[in-house]
DNA sequence: CGGGTTTGACCCGCGC
DNA sequence: GCGCGGGTCAAACCCG
């Protein structure tokens, strides 16, 4: 595991690092005299195309498959306890209702974020268990997704998780991540988006077991930077300003497996510091895909994946 | 001032 | 029918 400079934490360091070397060597193999004389500009490459075939509108066995696996969600270096993550669904996602489960092992800092923004609308205490149960909607007035946080009590450490319907729009990384022109920002978006603030994970700070914490980063002007094709790539830490953008950009993706599985699933344990860099300078350093919408396969992705999308 | 959170009240389904 | 428990509403409050 590579170390990160700083508090920056990348939130991919979370994941399997032997994949992201591969997938950096892969990338290394494509284009090695890019990488070499442009490691700061992103462009078409195998992650690209990765980051494609994973968007590109997964069946329900796509997304059950998904939900079933079990993944690691720490690191060598302590900074998240590495244990499974069980996904449940509890009816089925092939049906309407699309309502499933999943356990999270929150961080020391007990932030996650998911990827959408979500409000709480209600907070209940639960018979038989010391921590209450938080409600939340989907910001989106045309989305109807819910979930319902509360902490285990088995394990105060683990938040369990229950989502219930889908997400009518895209995430913001999806948005970055579909390698086209056809998501650029002007700056008129990009300024509205920047007055959303980042509330990650604000029921883990309801429960009792930890104190309160609130990310309350914003974007910064200087994380955005131009793309080779005219997108603007911003940081992944700033869940709001996917929302921002959704909101501005809003498209219908029913069936996108992004819908429903959550970036808590593909993200289980970020950062409110979370860095962003396209290509890091450094091969030493961390890269930073901050704004990867990874699903939970790829959290262990393997080269049969890979290599049907080369 | 706008948006998000808190929290008591209310609604509704379910079991007895 | 009644009581209980879970889910939602909405006014008050908080915060940037």
């Amino acid at each position: 595991m590579e170390e990160v400079e700083g508090t920056e934490v990348n939130w991919f360091d979370d994941f399997d690092c032997s994949q992201l070397e591969l997938l950096r060597e892969l990338q290394a193999q494509e284009s090695p005299r890019f990488m070499e004389s442009q490691p700061d500009a992103p462009h078409e490459s195998v992650i690209d195309k990765l980051i494609s075939a994973l968007y590109s509108n997964p069946a329900i066995g796509d997304v059950e498959s998904a939900l079933s696996v079990t993944f690691q969600n720490g690191d060598s270096h302590g900074r998240c306890n590495s244990q499974p993550i069980i996904c449940s669904p509890d009816k089925g996602l092939g049906r309407m209702d699309h309502k499933f489960t999943i356990r999270i092992k929150t961080c020391e800092n007990g932030l996650a974020d998911d990827g959408y923004k979500w409000r709480k609308y209600g907070q209940k205490s639960i018979k038989n268990s010391p921590n209450p149960r938080s409600y939340y909607r989907c910001t989106n007035p045309r989305c109807n997704a819910k979930k319902q946080v509360e902490r285990s009590m088995e394990d105060p450490e683990t938040l369990i998780v229950t989502y219930e319907g889908l997400h009518l729009h895209y995430t913001y990384s999806h948005l970055l991540l579909s390698g086209s022109s056809q998501y650029y920002y002007s700056d008129t978006d990009l300024h509205v988006a920047k007055k959303l603030k980042c509330h990650s994970m604000a029921e883990v700070a309801d429960a009792p077991a930890q104190p309160p914490t609130r990310s309350t980063s914003t974007i910064e002007p200087r994380r955005l930077q131009p793309a080779a094709d005219g997108a603007v790539l911003l940081g992944s830490a700033d869940a709001s300003l996917r929302h921002g953008l959704l909101d501005d950009v809003s498209r219908s993706s029913e069936g996108l497996l992004e819908d429903v599985v959550p970036l808590v699933v593909r993200k289980p344990c970020n950062s409110t510091t979370s860095s962003f860099d396209a290509f890091p300078s450094s091969p030493a350093s961390s890269p930073s895909y901050s704004s990867l919408p990874l699903t939970t396969n790829s959290s262990h992705l393997d080269l049969g994946t890979l290599s049907t999308i080369m």
